[in-house]
DNA sequence: TGTACATCAGTGAACGCGCGTTCACTGATGTAC
DNA sequence: TGTACATCAGTGAACGCGCGTTCACTGATGTAC
Protein backbone atom coordinates (compact mmCIF):
# COMPACT_ATOMS: atom_id res chain seq x y z
CA UNK A 1 0.00 0.00 0.00
CA UNK A 2 0.92 3.47 -0.30
CA UNK A 3 1.60 5.58 2.86
CA UNK A 4 0.95 8.91 3.71
CA UNK A 5 3.98 11.61 3.17
CA UNK A 6 6.26 11.37 6.11
CA UNK A 7 5.02 7.91 7.07
CA UNK A 8 8.34 6.48 6.60
CA UNK A 9 10.48 9.08 8.22
CA UNK A 10 8.23 8.30 11.44
CA UNK A 11 8.65 4.90 11.10
CA UNK A 12 12.42 5.38 10.87
CA UNK A 13 12.14 7.11 13.63
CA UNK A 14 10.09 4.73 16.26
CA UNK A 15 12.47 2.13 14.80
CA UNK A 16 15.41 4.38 15.94
CA UNK A 17 13.89 5.53 19.61
CA UNK A 18 12.92 1.25 19.75
CA UNK A 19 16.42 0.34 19.08
CA UNK A 20 17.96 2.79 21.17
CA UNK A 21 16.30 1.32 24.75
CA UNK A 22 16.57 -2.40 23.41
CA UNK A 23 20.24 -2.18 22.68
CA UNK A 24 21.10 0.32 25.82
CA UNK A 25 18.99 -2.45 28.06
CA UNK A 26 20.51 -5.94 26.08
CA UNK A 27 23.10 -4.42 23.79
CA UNK A 28 23.09 -4.68 20.48
CA UNK A 29 24.25 -8.42 20.19
CA UNK A 30 21.23 -9.36 22.45
CA UNK A 31 18.38 -7.41 20.07
CA UNK A 32 17.63 -9.22 16.93
CA UNK A 33 16.08 -6.71 14.61
CA UNK A 34 12.59 -9.33 14.34
CA UNK A 35 12.07 -8.32 17.68
CA UNK A 36 12.98 -5.42 17.27
CA UNK A 37 10.50 -5.09 14.62
CA UNK A 38 7.74 -7.00 16.35
CA UNK A 39 7.38 -4.27 18.96
CA UNK A 40 6.52 -1.36 16.04
CA UNK A 41 4.18 -3.99 15.08
CA UNK A 42 6.01 -4.24 12.05
CA UNK A 43 7.93 -7.33 10.14
CA UNK A 44 11.53 -7.78 10.27
CA UNK A 45 11.76 -7.23 6.61
CA UNK A 46 11.38 -3.84 6.36
CA UNK A 47 13.91 -3.01 8.26
CA UNK A 48 15.61 -3.14 5.66
CA UNK A 49 14.15 -0.03 3.75
CA UNK A 50 15.36 2.07 6.33
CA UNK A 51 19.19 0.74 7.17
CA UNK A 52 21.27 -0.75 5.22
CA UNK A 53 22.44 -2.76 7.96
CA UNK A 54 22.12 -3.30 11.56
CA UNK A 55 25.91 -1.64 12.47
CA UNK A 56 24.08 1.82 10.85
CA UNK A 57 21.43 1.26 13.09
CA UNK A 58 23.36 1.18 15.92
CA UNK A 59 25.09 4.38 15.07
CA UNK A 60 22.03 6.39 14.72
CA UNK A 61 20.85 4.59 18.09
CA UNK A 62 23.61 5.58 19.86
CA UNK A 63 23.36 9.27 18.49
CA UNK A 64 19.61 9.42 19.38
CA UNK A 65 20.55 8.12 23.25
CA UNK A 66 23.64 10.55 23.58
CA UNK A 67 21.54 13.08 22.73
CA UNK A 68 18.56 12.29 24.98
CA UNK A 69 21.00 11.66 27.78
CA UNK A 70 22.44 15.29 27.40
CA UNK A 71 19.27 16.78 27.41
CA UNK A 72 18.34 15.27 30.48
CA UNK A 73 21.76 16.06 32.23
CA UNK A 74 20.39 19.43 31.17
CA UNK A 75 18.06 19.96 32.31
CA UNK A 76 18.70 18.45 35.87
CA UNK A 77 21.74 21.24 35.73
CA UNK A 78 19.54 24.14 34.59
CA UNK A 79 17.36 23.83 37.74
CA UNK A 80 20.47 23.73 39.70
CA UNK A 81 21.46 26.99 41.79
CA UNK A 82 24.59 28.65 40.61
CA UNK A 83 28.10 27.17 41.05
CA UNK A 84 26.00 23.95 41.88
CA UNK A 85 26.06 22.54 38.40
CA UNK A 86 28.33 19.79 38.83
CA UNK A 87 27.22 18.19 41.43
CA UNK A 88 23.52 18.38 40.05
CA UNK A 89 25.01 16.30 37.01
CA UNK A 90 26.97 13.60 39.95
CA UNK A 91 23.29 13.42 41.62
CA UNK A 92 21.32 12.67 38.11
CA UNK A 93 24.23 10.35 37.11
CA UNK A 94 23.94 8.38 39.86
CA UNK A 95 20.61 8.04 41.16
CA UNK A 96 18.62 5.04 41.89
CA UNK A 97 16.33 5.50 39.05
CA UNK A 98 18.88 6.23 36.52
CA UNK A 99 20.43 2.71 37.44
CA UNK A 100 17.59 0.93 37.82
CA UNK A 101 16.45 1.96 33.82
CA UNK A 102 19.16 1.65 31.69
CA UNK A 103 16.76 1.90 28.59
CA UNK A 104 16.67 5.64 29.22
CA UNK A 105 19.92 6.04 30.31
CA UNK A 106 23.02 7.34 30.02
CA UNK A 107 24.92 5.10 26.41
CA UNK A 108 27.94 5.27 27.59
CA UNK A 109 27.14 3.24 30.80
CA UNK A 110 25.50 0.78 28.43
CA UNK A 111 27.04 0.65 25.57
CA UNK A 112 30.85 1.66 26.16
CA UNK A 113 32.33 -1.88 25.68
CA UNK A 114 30.56 -2.30 22.83
CA UNK A 115 32.12 0.83 21.06
CA UNK A 116 35.29 0.16 21.43
CA UNK A 117 35.38 -3.70 19.89
CA UNK A 118 33.42 -2.33 17.00
CA UNK A 119 36.14 -1.65 13.56
CA UNK A 120 38.04 1.35 13.79
CA UNK A 121 35.36 2.92 11.04
CA UNK A 122 32.31 1.84 12.69
CA UNK A 123 33.70 3.70 15.91
CA UNK A 124 34.05 6.90 14.13
CA UNK A 125 30.74 8.68 13.65
CA UNK A 126 29.89 7.22 17.23
CA UNK A 127 33.10 9.13 19.30
CA UNK A 128 32.47 11.95 17.00
CA UNK A 129 29.05 12.41 18.50
CA UNK A 130 30.84 11.31 21.99
CA UNK A 131 32.70 14.61 21.61
CA UNK A 132 30.28 16.43 20.70
CA UNK A 133 28.25 16.27 23.91
CA UNK A 134 31.66 16.00 26.41
CA UNK A 135 31.36 20.06 24.84
CA UNK A 136 27.99 20.39 25.78
CA UNK A 137 28.21 19.50 29.22
CA UNK A 138 31.75 20.27 30.18
CA UNK A 139 30.55 23.85 30.17
CA UNK A 140 28.90 22.54 33.46
CA UNK A 141 32.49 21.75 35.14
CA UNK A 142 34.60 23.27 37.10
CA UNK A 143 37.82 23.95 35.88
CA UNK A 144 40.96 26.51 35.46
CA UNK A 145 40.74 26.39 31.69
CA UNK A 146 38.75 25.21 29.01
CA UNK A 147 40.77 21.94 28.40
CA UNK A 148 40.68 21.17 32.42
CA UNK A 149 37.35 21.61 32.34
CA UNK A 150 37.01 18.93 29.37
CA UNK A 151 39.65 16.65 31.32
CA UNK A 152 37.60 17.02 34.45
CA UNK A 153 34.47 16.05 32.26
CA UNK A 154 35.29 13.41 30.79
CA UNK A 155 36.95 11.65 33.85
CA UNK A 156 33.54 12.55 35.85
CA UNK A 157 30.96 11.27 32.87
CA UNK A 158 33.17 8.02 31.78
CA UNK A 159 34.32 7.34 35.66
CA UNK A 160 30.14 7.77 36.85
CA UNK A 161 29.57 4.93 33.87
CA UNK A 162 31.68 2.84 35.08
CA UNK A 163 30.16 2.60 38.96
CA UNK A 164 26.64 2.68 36.97
CA UNK A 165 27.12 -0.20 35.18
CA UNK A 166 28.36 -2.30 38.51
CA UNK A 167 25.60 -1.23 40.99
CA UNK A 168 23.47 -2.97 38.03
CA UNK A 169 25.12 -6.21 38.07
CA UNK A 170 23.93 -6.36 41.77
CA UNK A 171 20.75 -7.85 42.14
CA UNK A 172 19.53 -6.28 45.11
CA UNK A 173 18.48 -2.88 45.66
CA UNK A 174 20.67 -1.75 48.89
CA UNK A 175 23.72 -2.85 47.42
CA UNK A 176 23.13 -0.49 44.65
CA UNK A 177 21.81 2.33 46.68
CA UNK A 178 25.31 1.89 48.60
CA UNK A 179 27.36 2.09 45.84
CA UNK A 180 25.76 5.24 45.00
CA UNK A 181 25.43 6.83 47.31
CA UNK A 182 29.26 5.94 48.16
CA UNK A 183 30.38 7.10 45.07
CA UNK A 184 28.38 10.42 44.22
CA UNK A 185 30.09 11.41 47.55
CA UNK A 186 33.36 10.55 46.54
CA UNK A 187 32.63 12.38 43.32
CA UNK A 188 31.06 15.42 45.24
CA UNK A 189 34.18 15.34 47.13
CA UNK A 190 36.60 15.17 44.30
CA UNK A 191 34.88 17.86 42.04
CA UNK A 192 34.83 20.49 45.56
CA UNK A 193 38.82 19.51 46.09
CA UNK A 194 38.80 21.39 42.52
CA UNK B 1 43.42 -42.61 24.59
CA UNK B 2 44.30 -42.25 27.77
CA UNK B 3 45.77 -39.71 29.31
CA UNK B 4 48.65 -39.28 32.08
CA UNK B 5 47.39 -37.96 35.91
CA UNK B 6 46.83 -34.55 36.04
CA UNK B 7 46.31 -34.01 32.50
CA UNK B 8 42.64 -32.89 32.84
CA UNK B 9 43.20 -30.98 35.14
CA UNK B 10 46.13 -29.01 33.13
CA UNK B 11 43.85 -29.10 30.28
CA UNK B 12 41.08 -27.28 32.06
CA UNK B 13 43.20 -24.87 33.08
CA UNK B 14 44.31 -24.45 29.51
CA UNK B 15 40.82 -23.55 28.57
CA UNK B 16 39.92 -21.58 31.47
CA UNK B 17 43.58 -19.35 31.04
CA UNK B 18 42.39 -18.95 27.17
CA UNK B 19 39.15 -17.94 27.75
CA UNK B 20 39.46 -15.54 30.30
CA UNK B 21 42.11 -13.74 28.06
CA UNK B 22 39.51 -13.85 25.17
CA UNK B 23 36.37 -12.90 27.30
CA UNK B 24 37.86 -9.69 27.76
CA UNK B 25 39.33 -8.84 24.49
CA UNK B 26 36.23 -10.03 22.45
CA UNK B 27 33.35 -10.02 25.40
CA UNK B 28 31.76 -13.97 25.77
CA UNK B 29 29.18 -13.45 22.98
CA UNK B 30 32.11 -12.83 20.83
CA UNK B 31 34.25 -15.68 21.49
CA UNK B 32 32.68 -18.84 20.09
CA UNK B 33 34.09 -22.52 21.94
CA UNK B 34 35.36 -23.95 18.56
CA UNK B 35 37.72 -20.63 18.30
CA UNK B 36 38.74 -20.87 21.97
CA UNK B 37 39.05 -24.38 21.32
CA UNK B 38 41.21 -24.30 18.63
CA UNK B 39 43.85 -21.41 20.83
CA UNK B 40 44.45 -24.94 22.52
CA UNK B 41 45.15 -27.55 19.35
CA UNK B 42 41.41 -28.80 20.39
CA UNK B 43 38.89 -29.43 18.39
CA UNK B 44 35.15 -27.88 20.24
CA UNK B 45 33.32 -31.47 21.29
CA UNK B 46 36.09 -32.01 23.77
CA UNK B 47 35.22 -29.09 25.52
CA UNK B 48 31.91 -30.43 27.23
CA UNK B 49 34.34 -32.97 28.91
CA UNK B 50 35.27 -29.81 31.10
CA UNK B 51 32.48 -27.62 31.41
CA UNK B 52 28.70 -28.72 31.19
CA UNK B 53 27.37 -25.12 29.63
CA UNK B 54 29.54 -22.10 28.29
CA UNK B 55 28.43 -20.32 31.04
CA UNK B 56 30.31 -22.26 33.27
CA UNK B 57 33.63 -21.36 31.77
CA UNK B 58 32.30 -17.62 32.16
CA UNK B 59 32.34 -17.53 35.50
CA UNK B 60 35.64 -19.46 35.81
CA UNK B 61 37.44 -17.59 33.42
CA UNK B 62 35.85 -14.27 35.38
CA UNK B 63 37.37 -15.67 38.55
CA UNK B 64 40.61 -16.14 37.16
CA UNK B 65 40.92 -12.79 35.91
CA UNK B 66 39.66 -11.21 38.58
CA UNK B 67 42.54 -13.05 40.91
CA UNK B 68 45.42 -12.06 38.32
CA UNK B 69 44.63 -8.65 37.98
CA UNK B 70 44.33 -8.31 41.40
CA UNK B 71 47.75 -10.07 42.40
CA UNK B 72 49.58 -7.83 39.49
CA UNK B 73 47.62 -5.00 41.27
CA UNK B 74 49.41 -6.08 44.69
CA UNK B 75 52.48 -6.48 42.97
CA UNK B 76 52.58 -2.72 41.94
CA UNK B 77 51.09 -1.26 44.96
CA UNK B 78 53.92 -3.54 47.29
CA UNK B 79 56.43 -1.57 45.53
CA UNK B 80 55.08 1.98 46.27
CA UNK B 81 56.70 3.81 49.27
CA UNK B 82 54.43 4.00 52.27
CA UNK B 83 51.23 5.87 52.24
CA UNK B 84 51.55 6.15 48.15
CA UNK B 85 49.67 2.71 47.86
CA UNK B 86 46.40 4.14 46.57
CA UNK B 87 48.55 6.80 43.92
CA UNK B 88 50.63 3.49 42.50
CA UNK B 89 47.20 1.58 42.39
CA UNK B 90 45.61 4.56 40.02
CA UNK B 91 49.03 4.76 37.75
CA UNK B 92 49.10 0.85 37.19
CA UNK B 93 45.61 0.62 36.42
CA UNK B 94 45.67 4.25 34.47
CA UNK B 95 48.63 2.91 32.33
CA UNK B 96 48.50 3.11 28.63
CA UNK B 97 49.78 -0.58 28.83
CA UNK B 98 46.89 -1.28 30.78
CA UNK B 99 44.73 0.40 28.39
CA UNK B 100 46.03 -1.66 25.09
CA UNK B 101 45.57 -4.87 26.83
CA UNK B 102 42.61 -5.84 27.48
CA UNK B 103 43.24 -9.29 26.98
CA UNK B 104 45.30 -9.15 30.42
CA UNK B 105 43.33 -6.16 32.50
CA UNK B 106 40.73 -6.15 34.82
CA UNK B 107 37.73 -7.81 33.99
CA UNK B 108 35.75 -5.16 35.51
CA UNK B 109 36.58 -2.85 32.44
CA UNK B 110 35.77 -5.71 30.13
CA UNK B 111 33.22 -7.77 30.97
CA UNK B 112 31.24 -5.35 33.86
CA UNK B 113 28.35 -4.50 31.17
CA UNK B 114 28.00 -8.71 30.50
CA UNK B 115 28.11 -9.46 34.13
CA UNK B 116 24.69 -7.20 34.79
CA UNK B 117 23.47 -8.41 31.96
CA UNK B 118 23.28 -12.01 33.00
CA UNK B 119 20.42 -13.92 34.93
CA UNK B 120 20.55 -13.13 38.51
CA UNK B 121 21.24 -16.97 39.37
CA UNK B 122 24.64 -16.49 37.13
CA UNK B 123 25.65 -13.05 38.54
CA UNK B 124 25.84 -14.61 42.17
CA UNK B 125 29.21 -16.65 42.13
CA UNK B 126 30.65 -13.36 40.22
CA UNK B 127 29.78 -10.87 42.56
CA UNK B 128 31.00 -12.87 45.35
CA UNK B 129 34.47 -13.36 43.40
CA UNK B 130 34.11 -9.45 43.07
CA UNK B 131 33.95 -8.28 46.59
CA UNK B 132 36.25 -10.78 47.86
CA UNK B 133 38.69 -8.92 45.42
CA UNK B 134 37.51 -5.57 46.83
CA UNK B 135 38.48 -6.68 49.90
CA UNK B 136 41.56 -7.44 49.13
CA UNK B 137 42.47 -4.14 47.81
CA UNK B 138 40.49 -1.78 50.09
CA UNK B 139 43.33 -1.87 52.80
CA UNK B 140 45.59 0.50 50.54
CA UNK B 141 43.09 2.91 49.65
CA UNK B 142 42.40 5.77 52.31
CA UNK B 143 39.43 6.34 54.56
CA UNK B 144 38.34 6.72 58.33
CA UNK B 145 37.18 3.36 58.64
CA UNK B 146 36.59 -0.01 56.92
CA UNK B 147 33.28 0.92 55.32
CA UNK B 148 34.84 4.36 54.39
CA UNK B 149 37.93 2.46 52.69
CA UNK B 150 35.60 0.08 51.03
CA UNK B 151 33.26 2.89 49.29
CA UNK B 152 36.40 4.46 48.29
CA UNK B 153 37.89 1.39 46.68
CA UNK B 154 34.81 0.38 44.68
CA UNK B 155 33.80 4.20 44.13
CA UNK B 156 37.31 4.25 42.65
CA UNK B 157 38.09 0.75 40.78
CA UNK B 158 35.15 0.99 39.38
CA UNK B 159 35.43 4.68 38.55
CA UNK B 160 38.60 3.69 36.51
CA UNK B 161 37.13 0.73 34.92
CA UNK B 162 34.59 2.87 33.09
CA UNK B 163 37.37 5.22 32.09
CA UNK B 164 39.64 2.57 30.82
CA UNK B 165 36.33 1.02 28.49
CA UNK B 166 36.04 4.75 27.32
CA UNK B 167 39.47 5.39 26.73
CA UNK B 168 39.61 1.90 24.26
CA UNK B 169 37.35 3.00 21.79
CA UNK B 170 39.54 5.59 20.71
CA UNK B 171 41.51 4.32 17.81
CA UNK B 172 44.98 7.19 17.97
CA UNK B 173 47.12 6.81 20.97
CA UNK B 174 47.26 10.19 21.50
CA UNK B 175 43.55 10.19 22.25
CA UNK B 176 44.08 7.43 24.72
CA UNK B 177 46.64 9.01 26.55
CA UNK B 178 45.06 12.05 26.76
CA UNK B 179 42.01 10.48 28.03
CA UNK B 180 44.63 8.27 30.79
CA UNK B 181 46.12 11.51 32.05
CA UNK B 182 43.43 13.58 32.97
CA UNK B 183 41.83 10.81 34.91
CA UNK B 184 45.09 9.66 36.58
CA UNK B 185 45.16 12.91 37.50
CA UNK B 186 41.47 13.26 38.71
CA UNK B 187 41.86 10.52 41.18
CA UNK B 188 44.81 11.41 42.33
CA UNK B 189 43.37 14.63 43.63
CA UNK B 190 40.37 12.74 45.00
CA UNK B 191 42.35 10.35 46.98
CA UNK B 192 44.73 12.80 48.35
CA UNK B 193 41.86 15.44 49.22
CA UNK B 194 40.34 13.24 51.63
C1' DT C 1 55.51 -61.52 32.77
C1' DG C 2 51.75 -61.71 29.40
C1' DT C 3 47.04 -61.01 27.80
C1' DA C 4 42.30 -59.25 27.76
C1' DC C 5 39.59 -55.73 28.95
C1' DA C 6 38.09 -51.10 30.84
C1' DT C 7 38.76 -46.31 30.87
C1' DC C 8 37.91 -41.70 29.31
C1' DA C 9 40.00 -37.20 27.12
C1' DG C 10 39.56 -35.89 22.84
C1' DT C 11 37.39 -36.20 17.81
C1' DG C 12 34.33 -34.59 14.36
C1' DA C 13 29.77 -35.19 12.15
C1' DA C 14 25.35 -33.78 13.16
C1' DC C 15 21.50 -31.38 15.65
C1' DG C 16 18.33 -27.37 16.18
C1' DC C 17 18.22 -22.60 16.58
C1' DG C 18 18.36 -17.71 15.93
C1' DC C 19 20.63 -14.47 13.52
C1' DG C 20 21.23 -10.79 9.62
C1' DT C 21 19.99 -10.31 5.12
C1' DT C 22 17.55 -10.96 0.48
C1' DC C 23 13.74 -10.84 -2.51
C1' DA C 24 9.39 -11.66 -5.02
C1' DC C 25 5.25 -10.10 -3.80
C1' DT C 26 1.15 -7.01 -1.98
C1' DG C 27 -2.07 -3.42 -2.31
C1' DA C 28 -3.70 1.34 -0.94
C1' DT C 29 -3.01 5.55 -2.69
C1' DG C 30 -0.71 9.21 -5.56
C1' DT C 31 -0.28 10.69 -10.32
C1' DA C 32 -0.80 11.01 -15.42
C1' DC C 33 -3.95 11.31 -18.86
C1' DT D 1 -14.52 13.53 -12.99
C1' DG D 2 -13.01 8.91 -14.25
C1' DT D 3 -9.65 5.32 -15.36
C1' DA D 4 -5.12 3.08 -15.87
C1' DC D 5 -0.88 2.79 -14.12
C1' DA D 6 3.22 3.63 -11.02
C1' DT D 7 4.93 3.79 -6.50
C1' DC D 8 7.08 1.86 -2.50
C1' DA D 9 6.62 0.72 2.77
C1' DG D 10 5.77 -3.31 4.53
C1' DT D 11 5.23 -8.77 4.25
C1' DG D 12 6.94 -13.27 5.06
C1' DA D 13 9.32 -17.28 3.03
C1' DA D 14 13.87 -18.44 2.24
C1' DC D 15 19.03 -18.05 2.31
C1' DG D 16 23.57 -19.11 4.45
C1' DC D 17 25.98 -18.93 8.58
C1' DG D 18 27.84 -19.59 13.10
C1' DC D 19 26.53 -20.79 17.37
C1' DG D 20 26.13 -24.08 21.66
C1' DT D 21 25.45 -28.65 22.40
C1' DT D 22 25.13 -33.87 21.68
C1' DC D 23 26.91 -38.28 20.75
C1' DA D 24 28.90 -42.48 18.68
C1' DC D 25 33.38 -43.34 18.14
C1' DT D 26 38.75 -43.69 18.83
C1' DG D 27 42.78 -45.62 20.77
C1' DA D 28 46.79 -45.31 24.09
C1' DT D 29 47.39 -46.72 28.45
C1' DG D 30 46.01 -48.34 33.20
C1' DT D 31 44.30 -52.41 35.56
C1' DA D 32 42.66 -57.21 36.52
C1' DC D 33 43.74 -61.72 36.09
Amino acid sequence: MRYSTGHKQRTRERIVRAASRRFRSRGSEGSGITDLMRDLRLTHGGFYRHFDRKEDLFVEAFKQALNDFVIRAQKAISSAPPGEEARALIDTYLALEHCDNAADGCPLAALATEVARRSKAAREPLLRALRDHVSRLQEYVPGATDAEKRRHTIALLSGMAGTLTLARAFPNVEDRQRILDGARQFYRNAIGAR
